[in-house]
DNA sequence: AAAAATGTGCAACCATAGCTTGCACTTTTG
DNA sequence: CAAAAGTGCAAGCTATGGTTGCACATTTTT
C-alpha cells in the first residue's frame, strides 16, 4: 500500500519555503525558529509553522533547551525523501521518453493504454 | 536567472492531482476534460481547472474541435520538467549525503555554513 | 532584584488554491 | 425539433501559507 505516509511526506517538501527552511536547517546542524527566520522572507511565526510540519512527518526533531526550542534533521526521512525523488524523477523521465517516442512515429493522437501510476509514489495504482 | 518559470512550472507539477490528470492524458494520447473527468475522482471543473494551469505552463495544448476540446501533452515542456526533476533528486542526495556525514563524524551541531541552494531549481542562489 | 531583551506560543484575520454544485449555452444526435 | 453531450462561468466551502498583535517564560543587563 502506496500509503498517506508518502502523501504527507510528499506534501511536507512540496512546499518551497518549506524546503529552504529544511534547506537552512541542513547546513545549520541546529537552529532555533527565530534564528532561522531572520534568514528568511517571512515571519518567524510562519517558520514555526512549517517547522512544525515538517516535525510531523519525522523530518526534524525539536529539543527543548531553556527559554530556546533547538530542531534539527533526522536522516533517516530524509532518506526517505531521496527515494521518493528517485522515483518521480525516473517516472518523469519514462513519461518524457513515451511521449517523444509517440509524437515521432505514430501521428500521436490515443493508442497507448497502459499502466497508469500513482502521481505520489510512482508505483503502480489498484484499478 | 532562475527565473520564475521554473516556479510556475515546478508548482503546476507539485499538485497530485494535477500530476494524476496528465499522466492519464499522456496515456491517452489526446482526450477531453470531460472523459479525463470520468477516470479520476473529482469533478469535471476540477478537471478543467486543471488543465488550465498545465496549459498556462505550455505543459499542455487544446484543440478546439466542433463542440469539444480536445487536449494533448506537448514534449518541450515536458523536458523541462524532467530537467527540473533530475536537478531536485540529486539535489536531495547531497543533502542527505551531508547530513549523514555530520551525524557520523562531528556530533552534528553547526559546522557547515556553506553554499545555500534555490529550493526551486537546486542552483546556487544570490545572497 | 528590577528591568529590558529574547524566544515562544496562541489567536484572529487575509488571500489563494482545489473542489463542488448549479445553471446557461453551443453543437451533435436520434 | 428535442434530448444529449461537452463546455464555461459563478458562488461558496475548506485548507494552507502568511501576517500582526499580544501574553508568557527565561535570560541578561543594570
Amino acid at each position: 500500500m502506496t500509503s498517506s505516509i508518502d502523501d504527507e511526506l510528499w506534501s511536507a517538501i512540496a512546499d518551497p519555503s518549506r524546503r529552504r527552511v529544511l534547506d537552512l536547517l541542513i547546513h545549520h546542524g541546529e537552529a532555533t525558529a527565530s534564528s532561522l527566520a531572520a534568514k528568511v522572507p517571512f515571519s518567524r511565526q510562519a517558520v514555526s509553522k512549517h517547522l512544525l510540519v515538517l516535525e510531523g512527518v519525522g523530518l526534524v526533531r525539536r529539543r527543548k533547551q531553556g527559554r530556546e526550542v533547538r530542531y534539527r534533521v533526522i536522516p533517516d526521512q530524509l532518506g526517505a525523501v531521496t527515494e521518493i525523488m528517485d522515483r518521480l524523477s525516473n517516472e518523469w523521465s519514462q513519461r518524457l521518453a513515451t511521449i517523444k517516442r509517440l509524437a515521432e512515429e505514430g501521428r500521436g493522437d490515443a493508442s497507448n493504454a497502459g499502466a497508469v501510476n500513482d502521481p505520489n509514489t510512482g508505483r503502480a495504482i489498484a484499478r
